[in-house]
DNA sequence: TTATTTTGTTAGGCTGGGCTAACATTCTAA
DNA sequence: TTAGAATGTTAGCCCAGCCTAACAAAATAA
């Protein structure tokens, strides 16, 4: 199924087109070569390879277009790239400049069994009673503090609070909402999928089953379809669908 | 004070140099070639490439050793090795195998300031009484489970547990010893250095204060020098210096 | 419609980093 | 002490991926 293995280069081509060409301006040499930062004549010969590989449609001078496996794989390459950045912004704190920076020169290099884990935490960080936003705000201090742990005893007490409004609160304290009634940016805890639903198959293939964390990041203009992301995938959901979906907000 | 940027290639030659050199079997270039995979005709490429940059010390049929510049910059490379390793094996629980593949390849893309936050992490999880190896547990439970958190309740209680053990015990429940008394493989928390000692200035400056973890390496025979580990740097103390710092048993 | 500008391609060069084949040196064992 | 064997080097080739310069096509303005 995969097949094709690419450079760093050429993956960095390919994300590059994909983008270009999801910003609805119809990928163009000129506009590659600028976020390259390479001359014209270096993504001539970068397309004729990636056209070589089956990935893009490539004649010269005429239109430039990804083929669906060049479109599969660049997602690919933007998934690995996204997992990297959100890691690096949302745990370890790092601005969104130099986490993007950093994700465009490791994302060629990570394997995918890391990749998975590392999104599998990122989402655990969040879930976990234990760690949310508190406990990466408790690193952020340990971070500025030059690295004394002293006050973590405060810490501690924050969780005893968490825990004691989660028991207070039980099941019917938290929120739980149809998917299609998150706003964009939003994030929830999967607590049902209404079983037979069409989707329900679809996403049960992705690995997205009770306790898996969404995000909702898109919704168009009547509210259908709903742009969501999960599991580093990024997913369009009619909104029959993603009302058959329940969650947790978080 | 740096000046030499090298290829990722070039980095991994250095390492391997350092390593064999580490093993006392002194480089050669034989070794070098296999552990490079690579044809020995390869390695003499590299060695001139090197030594142009003054970093390894080598004329033809001769002896292979690092410059001090060369051992520096190699120090630094296996740094970022160690430390993506680590945080796989310790955080991500990847395998050692994996994680060891995983971070020869990602440890020439990484930048200083994203290191430097991981190593940071991988600290804070430790030693955080909301992190810690119950915490990773969690963490794993939550792979295998196939990402179901719902007896992450379990987990609060344990976080309880852990809090009331903390404040019973208080100051006292903690082992608190001089460095030199850990045995390899043990790690601890700084919580005294003391003070006017030698060693104080000498880590103070690589930013070794209260609270920072140490993990003991190596002690020689005599217990001298101990080797420690500290924020991913390898340090040689004299057993004098390794007393006059305090640390928690973790 | 034509002239000019913009955009894209080709040709050919350079570098890094690998390879093979042939040659040189050093080591080792007779 | 000397003949192999083992090890290391050189020469020359190849490929990826960038570059510049010159040229070709397309778009735009007159």
């Amino acid at each position: 199924m995969e097949g094709v293995i690419l450079s760093a280069s050429l993956e960095d081509y390919l994300e590059i087109i994909f983008h270009l060409q999801a910003e609805s301006k119809v990928a163009r040499v000129k506009d590659i070569a600028k976020r390259m930062r390479v001359k014209a004549s270096s993504v001539t010969g970068a397309l004729r390879s990636l056209a070589k590989n089956g990935l893009v449609n490539y004649t010269p001078y005429g239109l430039i277009t990804l083929t669906p496996k060049g479109e599969a794989l660049a997602k690919d390459v933007v998934r690995r790239h996204e997992a990297l950045r959100d890691f690096f912004v949302n745990v370890l704190s790092i601005s969104e400049k130099q986490a993007d920076e950093a994700a465009c020169r490791m994302e060629h290099a990570i394997p995918k069994p890391v990749l998975e884990r590392l999104i599998q935490f990122a989402e655990f960080v969040e879930l976990c009673p234990r760690g949310g936003s508190k406990w990466i705000a408790g690193f952020q201090h340990y971070c500025m503090q030059g690295n004394t742990l002293d006050d973590c005893e405060k810490c501690t007490s924050v969780v005893l609070e968490d825990i004691k409004k989660r028991k207070r609160g039980g099941k019917k304290g938290m929120q739980v909402l149809s998917l299609n009634n998150l706003r964009p940016g939003q994030k929830g805890k999967v607590v049902k999928i209404k079983s037979g639903s069409p989707v329900s198959r679809r996403i049960a293939e992705m690995g997205v089953t009770t306790g898996t964390l969404v995000e909702v990041e898109k919704i168009a203009p009547m509210g259908d379809p709903v742009d969501v992301k999960v599991k580093g995938y990024h997913l369009s959901l009619r909104k029959e669908e993603a009302k058959d979906i329940h969650v947790e907000l978080i």
